[in-house]
DNA sequence: ATAATTTGACCAAT
DNA sequence: ATTGGTCAAATTAT
């Protein structure tokens, strides 16, 4: 019956092996470029993180020769025994649990499913809007789940550009209200990949004073918030989609002040220059054709 | 034909 | 054992 159950082919094997490693990397990428941001803060709190990251991708370069070297036919029993096994265990007890598999070994595939990875506990923000918002970036569903407590699906996302690009964002949408509709968004991660449309996309942070305008959208209601866009083209959308941003989780972390709140919004903005997604039945504008203009 | 989504099973964390 | 997140075969869309 050929079930992919078996054990990967070679190439297969090895292909896995350089995506799971460039997949590290990238978190390795997101926890530094976080780090620095945080400045003072909580520096030293991710080291041990970053440690276990770089294990990890050492243990994939490492599987990956060992592939190479033994051509088709492997005995991924090998493969696991050569952990990278020293890199200095700190002596301060990482207490980050990279406990006793570190290197996931190729091992007892045979009832493994393959290259099985959970959320990392990357930094989250969420925001809810009254439409389903398109935001500009190319995701891919892989999921959806009914949740305890909610009488809707959540969806879980992934950036299209996973696999080749290895960016790591991801989000989770669910409608949270209906009448009317509501749906919360919350991302994980944020994009490292390039749109050859849009080449700007992933761009740095934006500015502290560009930040400050954020807080103050209570009293005037602008939509300026994060949106790097025209705020004409913004405004032409009508539909002002009373967003609110919600720090929740991570609070676990260290948020408390409104002033963290501004360590993340850099995180996402629209890109409205694709096109906006279809609204609510009341005010059915439409902009597709306007944006296909553009060149989408 | 390829690419995206749906869907139930699988897995890890609680 | 329960729950939420992910995988991947099957299905559907392009």
């Amino acid at each position: 019956m050929e079930n992919q159950n078996q054990l990967p082919n070679g190439k297969n094997a090895m292909e896995e092996e350089l995506i799971r490693g460039r997949d590290m990397a990238n978190q390795i990428l997101e926890v530094l470029a976080h780090d620095k941001d945080e400045g003072s803060t909580n520096s030293k709190s991710v080291l041990p993180f970053v440690e276990d990251l770089v294990r990890k991708v050492l243990c994939s370069f490492t599987n990956t020769l060992l592939l190479l070297n033994s051509n088709n036919d492997v005995s991924y029993e090998v493969v696991a025994s050569i952990a990278p096994k020293h890199v200095s265990s700190s002596t301060s007890s990482p207490k980050l649990e990279s406990s006793d598999e570190t290197c996931k070994s190729l091992m007892n595939t045979k009832t493994r499913r393959r290259g099985y990875k959970r959320k990392s506990i990357a930094p989250a923000w969420e925001k809810d809007s009254s439409i389903l918002i398109e935001d500009g970036y190319v995701w891919r569903k892989y999921g959806q789940k009914m949740t305890l407590n909610a009488k809707y699906l959540r969806s879980y996302y992934r950036c299209s550009h996973k696999n080749d690009q290895g960016c790591q964002a991801m989000k989770q949408v669910q409608r949270i209200q209906d009448n009317p509709p509501l749906y919360r968004t919350t991302y994980y991660g944020h994009h490292t990949c390039r749109s050859p449309l849009n080449p700007e996309i992933i761009l740095e942070p934006i500015s502290p004073s560009a930040s400050s305008t954020l807080l103050s959208f209570n009293n005037s209601f602008q939509r300026q918030q994060e949106s790097p866009f025209p705020s004409s083209l913004l405004a032409s959308t009508k539909q002002e989609p009373v967003e609110v941003i919600q720090d929740y989780h991570s609070a676990q972390n260290q948020l408390s002040s409104p002033e963290d709140l501004l360590l993340y919004d850099y995180d996402f903005f629209f890109d409205y220059s694709k096109r906006v997604a279809s609204l609510s039945s009341t005010e059915t504008v439409e902009f597709e054709n306007v944006y296909e203009q553009f060149g989408f």
